[in-house]
DNA sequence: TTGTAAGTTGACAACGTTGTCTGTTTGGCG
DNA sequence: CGCCAAACAGACAACGTTGTCAACTTACAA
C-alpha cells in the first residue's frame, strides 16, 4: 500500500506505548518498570537507568486512569468544581484560586456551570463522580443535597462555598452576607439617609435572602420602618435591575440612597442613576466588588467579597479532608469589607 | 466494637457498589448489567427492569475510568483546556463557550492556567494526557509545540486558539489581530490624528507582535512615519501600562491619541488619562472589549474580540476531529469589530 | 564453606468494565 | 410435533496498571 492511500499519514498511527512495551525494550518485568515510574526504592541504579532510557525512547506516559483503578487508595488526583457560571468573575476567580491550591498537589480541576439550575447541578455531580473525582467543591443551586450522602460515604470529600447546603451536613466556606449588608446600610444611615431602597437577586438563591435579611435587621436596629415601595426583590441581571431601579427612582417618594444586593444589579442600578442624571444625588452601595468600579463617575462604594480567599479556604478544607481529617463539619466565614469610593458617601 | 469507637461513623463506610454487586442482586450476569447500563438492545424488558431496580437500590454509578480503559475507542469523554488564566475574562468566557459545546455531548472539561509560562503549559498538557483526555484546546504560551506530535499520533485532537502553534501543524481559531488594529488606527486617522501612541503587551505573546505589526502597517499605509518615542512595548498588566501611558503623555511632544493593545493595558492607559485630566482631550482606542467600558467617562471605543465565538468554533472543530474528520488542518478567523463609544472619536 | 539477611526482581492476580464468543431459550412456521 | 432463526444470557479474556508474595542474587559474618 502506497502512502498515497492514506490522506493524512501522520494522524492516529501509533498507539500509545504501555508499560509492557517499556518492559520489553528494557528487558525487565512489568513490575520493575512500575517501580521505576513510581519512584519506589527497591530498584538498582543500573536497572533504573535502563528503564528510564526505554521510557524516554518510547515516549511512555503512565495511564493515570488505569493506575487509579488499580491503586489501593483509588485516588484520581482530580477534583470537580460546580460553579454558577465558569465565565462570570466571581466563579472564575474562585476557580482560579482553587486551581492554585490543587496545582500544588498535582491535582487537576474539572469545572462546570450549573447556571442556577438544580437538575443541572445533579447532572454535573453525576458526571464528576462517574469519573471518580476525589473531591467536590460546590456553589449550590439545588435545595436538597441529600443525594450527595452516598458519595460522601464512598469517600468523596465535599465542600460548599458561597451558600450553605440543604439537608446535608458538610463543610462550608461562606461570606458574612448579613453582616456585610448591615455594614453598608449603617454606612448610609451614618451619612444621613433614612430612605434607603433595596434591590435584590433571585430569592431562590439563599445568599440573596441572607442579604435582604441584613437590610431588614439593620433598618430595624436603627428604628427605621421598612417601606416596601422602595424594595425590589427577585431581580436577575443588569437589565432587570435597571428597570427596577428606574421604577424606584421615578416613584412619588423616591429613596435618597440605594443598596444593590449583587454585582450585576449594582451595574443595572448605576445605569439607571446615570440615565436619570441622579448619579451625583442619590447614594449607591453595592454588594460585591467589580473591575473598574473605581473608575466610574462617581466611583462605586461596595461591600467587597473575597472570592480568591473563599476558593483558597475551600480547597484547603477539601484537601485536609482528603488527607484523612475526620473532624465534624467546619463552617468558615470569609469576611467582606466596605470599600468607600464616593457613591456611598453622597449625602441626601 | 461499639459505635463510640468510630468518631464519624457516617464517613467512608460503604465502598461504591460495582457492576458485580448489581448483577448479584438482580440475579443476572455481569455482562447483562453492562448491557442494560449502556442501553444495548439484546435484553428482555423483564430482565432490564429487574436490573434497573437493583441499580437504583444500590445507588450504582458506572465507573467511567474503568469503562474507558476497556472500551474499544478508549474515549474518556473529557477534554482539556489550557488557558492563560481561568480567572481572566477572556479565558473564562472562552472556557464557558467550550463547556457549552462539550456539555451537549456529555463531555466534561478540565481547565488549567499556564500564566504565560511555557514549562507550565507542558506540565498541564502532560497532566491532561496522563488522564487520557480525548482532545486539547490550547492558548499557547510555549513557542515550540513539537512535543505534542506524539499525542496527536496517539489520537488526541488538538486545536489552538487565540495564537498559532509553533513547529506543529494543527487547527487554529484566531482573531484578526492585525486587521482589527488597522481598523482602529484608521478610525483615529479618520478623526484627524497624526500622532498616535501605541502601548503593547509582552512581545513573547505572538498576538502582541501581530497587533503591533498592524499599527506599523496602517501608519505606513497612511504615509505617517513611526515615532518610537510614543511607542511602549512589552508592558504587562494595569500598573505597568499606566506608568507607560503617563510617560508618553508627559513627554515633550505627546500623542493626540493612544492605541492600547490589550484589555488591562487599556485600563491602565485610561487611568493615566484620568489622572492627568486628559481623558476628554486625548483619544483612546483599546484592543479587547471589557465589562463597563460603556459606563466610563468617556465611554471607551474598542476593537472587540468575540471570545465566546472563538471558544465555540474551537470546540466544534475539536469534536469534528474526534468524530473522525481527517482533512488537513483548518485555520479559522473570528473577526473583531470596532465599537465606537466616544473615547475614540475625540479630535485632536 | 555455609547460613542469613538484605536487596532486587518477577509471576500472578486484581481493579471495574466491555468485546467476543458460545450456549440457551423462545416463538413462529411447516 | 419438530425445526430453525432470532432473541437473550453468560463465561471468559482483556484494557494498563499496582499490590502481594515468592524467588533469586549478593554480601557478609560465623
Amino acid at each position: 500500500m502506497s502512502t498515497l492511500d492514506r490522506p493524512n499519514p501522520s494522524a492516529q498511527n501509533r498507539r500509545r506505548p504501555t508499560i509492557r512495551e517499556v518492559a520489553a525494550l528494557a528487558g525487565v518485568s512489568l513490575k520493575t518498570v512500575s517501580r521505576v515510574v513510581n519512584g519506589e526504592p527497591a530498584v538498582s541504579a543500573k536497572v533504573r537507568s535502563r528503564v528510564l532510557a526505554a521510557v524516554d525512547r518510547l515516549g511512555y506516559r503512565p495511564n493515570l486512569t488505569a493506575s487509579s483503578l488499580r491503586r489501593a487508595d483509588g485516588k484520581s488526583a482530580t477534583i470537580g468544581v460546580v460553579l454558577e457560571d465558569v465565565g462570570n468573575p466571581f466563579s472564575s476567580t474562585l476557580h482560579r484560586s482553587i486551581e492554585d491550591v490543587a496545582g500544588e498537589r498535582g491535582v487537576l480541576v474539572l469545572a462546570a456551570s450549573s447556571d442556577e439550575d438544580a437538575s443541572r447541578e445533579r447532572e454535573i455531580v453525576s458526571a464528576f463522580t462517574s469519573r471518580r473525582v476525589d473531591g467536590l467543591i460546590i456553589i449550590p443551586a439545588s435545595h436538597d443535597h441529600s443525594y450527595l450522602l452516598s458519595e460522601r460515604q464512598a469517600g468523596t470529600a465535599i465542600v460548599f462555598v458561597d451558600r450553605p447546603p440543604a439537608f446535608l451536613d458538610a463543610d462550608t466556606v461562606l461570606t458574612d452576607n448579613d453582616l456585610g449588608v448591615r455594614r453598608g446600610i449603617r454606612h448610609l444611615i451614618g451619612h444621613g439617609h433614612r430612605r434607603i431602597g433595596y434591590i435584590g437577586d433571585l430569592l431562590s438563591i439563599s445568599t440573596a435572602v441572607m442579604r435582604y435579611q441584613g437590610y431588614l435587621d439593620e433598618l430595624a436596629a436603627a428604628g427605621i420602618a421598612v417601606d416596601e415601595s422602595i424594595v425590589r426583590l427577585d431581580c436577575r441581571g443588569i437589565a432587570s435591575a435597571e428597570t427596577a431601579a428606574t421604577e424606584l427612582l421615578s416613584s412619588k417618594r423616591p429613596p435618597t440612597a440605594l443598596f444593590t444586593g449583587q454585582n450585576l444589579i449594582t451595574i443595572g442600578g448605576f445605569r439607571a442613576l446615570r440615565k436619570l442624571g441622579l448619579h451625583n444625588r442619590v447614594a449607591l452601595i453595592g454588594f460585591d466588588d467589580f473591575l473598574l468600579a473605581d473608575l466610574l463617575e462617581p466611583a462605586i462604594t461596595v461591600i467587597a467579597q473575597d472570592p480568591a480567599a473563599i476558593g483558597r479556604a475551600a480547597a484547603e478544607v477539601l484537601f485536609r479532608r482528603l488527607d484523612g481529617d475526620h473532624a465534624p463539619s467546619a463552617h468558615h466565614i470569609v469576611p467582606s469589607r466596605l470599600i468607600a469610593r464616593g457613591s456611598g458617601e453622597i449625602r441626601p
